[in-house]
DNA sequence: ATACATACC
DNA sequence: CACTGGTATGTAT
């Protein structure tokens, strides 16, 4: 009626409709609801994938084999989540993850479509370009631009090789040629939430140079990723400072530390020195603090010294041979089985 | 290691 | 001209 949409900032809406009622973000509520959801997801298969806060993928292969009608056998699931959790959700079932989220998004909400190999000439095929998960604005406009309006279009190209769409694509083009023809990743991977890196920021009402205004907000920001990641039970190594002007354009500035560190005070310092040497007196619209570079602290590789060599001597032979080929490759290459866990944790 | 671009929710 | 905040990942240097 006002033309209000959803990816629309306060500010606009408030603009379109002013005399609408604006609710207060509450992320903590949106957390448990995702608990909720999950765990109901739990009854139908342990097989699943968190993709983000509200969707997921989840391997129905056995609870497909034991049900006469897998139609009915979704259409319940997504009636059951309403009913009992008060969760709309839209269902994509296909052989691969990446067919079940084009699927997912045909449909919705409450929608429940099911993809086949053997249809994509009708069912994928025709979708616009931009539709296609995993290329954006900026990928579909250059895609446009070589005359590729759908997903058929782009088919074409990839099965041909062409050159121009290879090189646009780097490393994504085989996956892509992959996920188009309805092959590729078909495993949902359990692992829980393992973060690689850790943030906030937060855009001034006002732009700004008044370094009080910038350093406060760059300590209070500090103390944030500080207590996040000790809520992971990680550190961090590389500190990244992360501005916006006033023109709207980003940069970045990071430096990486000796040592890791989850302390906020060494954060802020960190992120302090790299605005004065590289920001001061700048108009800033937006400044944020960020670690990368996560690890989990009992992982981390010694370096054997006089001081710890009583306790190394005590330590367990394969730990001890791990630990030192990983020192050697200056990485964590290799890793006890048992402590193989984690999603997307180095391996 | 650093800086930046792109994508997603 | 322009949406924000958070995270992941690829590319270039």
């Amino acid at each position: 009626e006002f033309g209000v949409h959803s990816a629309m900032t306060y500010f606009e809406a408030k603009r379109l409709c002013p005399e609408g009622i604006f609710v207060k973000p509450d992320f903590a509520y949106y957390e448990m609801m995702s608990r909720s959801f999950f765990s109901f997801l739990k009854r139908y298969s342990l097989l699943i994938e968190e993709a983000s806060i509200d969707e997921g993928y989840v391997d129905m292969t056995e609870a497909c084999m034991r049900v006469a009608s897998p139609k009915a056998y979704f259409q319940k699931i997504m009636d059951d989540l309403l009913k009992e959790i008060g969760l709309k959700c839209s269902i994509g079932v296909a052989p691969t993850k990446f067919l079940a989220k084009m699927a997912s998004d045909m449909k919705k909400p409450l929608g429940l479509t099911f993809l086949y190999r053997r249809s994509l000439n009708e069912t994928l095929y025709p979708l616009p370009i931009e539709s296609f998960f995993g290329i954006g604005k900026k990928t579909s406009a250059k895609l446009m631009d070589a005359g590729i309006v759908t997903i058929g279009d782009l088919k074409k190209k990839v099965d041909q090789d062409d050159a121009e769409i290879k090189t646009l694509f780097g490393k994504y083009f085989l996956i892509i040629k992959e996920e188009i023809n309805g092959y590729g990743d078909d495993f949902v991977d359990p692992t829980p939430y393992d973060p690689k890196s850790l943030g906030h920021s937060e855009t001034f009402p006002y732009d700004t140079n008044e370094e009080y205004v910038i350093k406060n907000k760059l300590r209070d920001l500090s103390m944030e990723v500080a207590e996040g990641v000790k809520r992971e039970r990680k550190k961090g190594k590389t500190v990244v400072l992360v501005i916006k002007d006033s023109d709207f354009t980003n940069h970045n500035k990071s430096v990486s530390l000796q040592e890791g560190t989850d302390d906020g005070e060494i954060i802020f310092e960190t992120v302090s020195k790299l605005y004065d040497s590289n920001y001061l007196g700048i108009m800033l619209r937006l400044v944020g603090v960020t670690l990368q570079n996560l690890y989990n602290p009992s992982e981390e590789t010694v370096q054997m010294n006089i001081w710890n060599f009583e306790e190394y001597e005590k330590m367990d032979k394969t730990k001890l041979l791990v630990n030192e080929l990983n020192r050697k490759m200056k990485k964590p290459a290799l890793k006890i089985a048992s402590e193989v866990n984690k999603k997307n944790g180095n391996r």
